[in-house]
RNA sequence: GGAGAGGUGGCAGAGUGGUCGAAUGCGCGUGCUUGGAAAGCACGUGUAGCCGCAAGGUUACCGGGGGUUCGAAUCCCUCCCUCUCCGCCA
């Protein structure tokens, strides 16, 4: 959620940002709610002061005394309008919320102009698609891949997208989760593990809602299964005021991760590229608005340690406008690249919410200058996303003898030098 | 899951229909005192919305939501959470 008073003072920058972005928002009615909204407010408060007035007579007056009895008729026609306006008020208020909540964040100055995909900028690449193995396939192609990933029984236990992951493939992905989680605690983050299951506030807190709870499981108990480990975390602090010198916090957290991808089919999702469940560490930081960018900076450094440790050759986008996300000021991702597929995969997205996501869960430090509390900023990005870069392992790593090479610094964990798909 | 008790400001804790945003204590801040400190004394000390250039004004908030009433921290309903006892259980 934006600053209302940003968007009352300078409504020409939200309209910027929204036209930065694409989107479609009516910016003048949402202006004109918010003028109706502060006259109707102000005559609730005029009636109400009229009544705490009275009370306050009534308080000193004698309970049956005729001028008191006279009050409590003066008094009900006031409580009468009170509660009519109230109504209209309400009406208001919550249309005026949801409208607060349909503008997008304002992209940071050095986010480029752009409207699609296309126009992304590549910011960085690391490490040579050229020097991938040669033999490489697509994961699903390779001999043997469904003993390590079972699709079909998968789809039998629960549905499509719900893959086994077994033998070597189950002890290929734990692997990389202890590499993730011990690699981002030695860059200073604390590790959490969060509940896997969120309230609607939650949700709704770092943006799942509303609109958008068709992409969550929901439960019987109204609780959702968390689409990323942003959402609990996120949370943690919600409607909390920080000490300024605990900033910045910094927290990382493994979370098997849920997600209903309703109406995604085609290339985009066979094999691992796409499923409804998969195990990702998320990286997490509460900052200081003043250093927000170079927060960002080394977030991305981080995870980008992750792909070269693992000799991963990937790219990074830094995101145009119109492929920027509504509620992110600044957004890089990295893409891994996998040689069998020949084509890259998203495995982080590495943002800069500024005050936006901590805005809407009331996250704040108190100021040590003014003593005041102040909206920190939030940031947070994948370190990393299990199953893609599983994929590109096995794609960019396969062998002429049909055994795929596991990196050095992966090695102490999975125990050998070669996994086997057999 | 069953029975009971309870949720008030940073903390403790009073307040059972009106002058209560809320006593008191602790904590915290500023000042006085002191060679310095402690103690003591004085004053101050929540969050947010709206109006205002500002000074300031005004409203809301006593777990959440709803209701009764001229008026609710206080009465009623409902949901959530905590504690105690019982049951069940990795």
């Amino acid at each position: 959620m934006l600053d209302p008073k940003l968007l009352r003072e300078s409504p020409e920058i939200v309209r910027a940002a929204i036209a930065r972005k694409h989107l479609d928002v009516d910016l003048d009615a949402v202006l004109a709610l918010d003028t109706t909204w502060r006259a109707l407010l102000a005559e609730v408060e005029a009636l109400r002061a009229k009544q705490k007035a009275a009370n306050n007579e009534m308080a000193a007056a004698k309970k049956g005394s005729p001028e008191f009895l006279a009050k409590v008729q003066e008094m009900k026609a006031v409580s009468q309008e009170i509660k009519a306006k109230e109504e209209n008020l309400n009406f208001t208020q919550e249309k005026w919320n949801a409208a607060m909540l349909a503008l997008p964040n304002i992209p940071h100055s050095s986010v480029p102009d752009g409207r699609t995909p296309e126009e992304n900028q590549v910011f960085a690449t690391n490490g040579s698609i050229e020097a991938t193995s040669p033999h490489a396939l697509p994961h699903w192609e390779i001999a043997g891949f469904s003993n390590l990933v079972d699709f079909p029984r998968g789809a039998k236990v629960t549905g499509a997208g719900f893959p086994f992951l077994i033998g070597d493939g189950a002890k290929l992905s734990r692997s990389l989760l202890q590499f993730f989680l011990d690699e981002d605690v030695k860059a200073g983050y604390t590790e959490v593990s969060p509940p896997i299951f969120v309230n609607a506030a939650s949700a709704t807190a770092t943006g799942q809602l509303p609109d958008k709870e068709g992409q969550m499981y929901e439960t019987v108990d109204k609780l959702y299964a968390v689409p990323t480990a942003e959402v609990p975390l996120t949370n943690f602090f919600r409607d909390e005021i920080l000490d300024e010198d605990a900033l910045p916090v910094c927290r990382c957290a493994y979370t098997p991760c849920f997600r209903r991808e309703a109406g995604s089919y085609g290339k985009d999702v066979r094999g691992l590229n796409r499923v409804h469940q998969f195990d990702k560490v998320e990286l997490l930081k509460w900052v200081h608005p003043s250093s927000s960018y170079d927060e960002l900076d080394k977030l991305r450094n981080d995870a980008e340690r992750l792909l070269q440790k693992l000799e991963l050759p990937y790219r990074v986008l830094l995101m145009c406008g119109g492929d920027l996300g509504f509620s992110q000021s600044k957004k890089y991702d990295l893409e891994v690249w996998a040689a069998g597929q020949k084509r890259w995969l998203e495995v982080s997205s590495c943002s800069n919410f500024e005050s936006f996501q901590a805005r809407r869960a009331q996250i704040r430090f108190r100021a040590k200058a003014t003593g005041k509390p102040e909206l920190v900023h939030t940031l947070n990005g994948s370190g990393l996303a299990v199953p893609r870069v599983l994929a590109a392992l096995l794609e960019n790593n396969l062998q002429a003898d049909g055994r795929v090479k596991i990196p050095a610094a992966l090695v102490p964990y999975f125990g050998k030098d070669y996994l086997s798909f057999k």
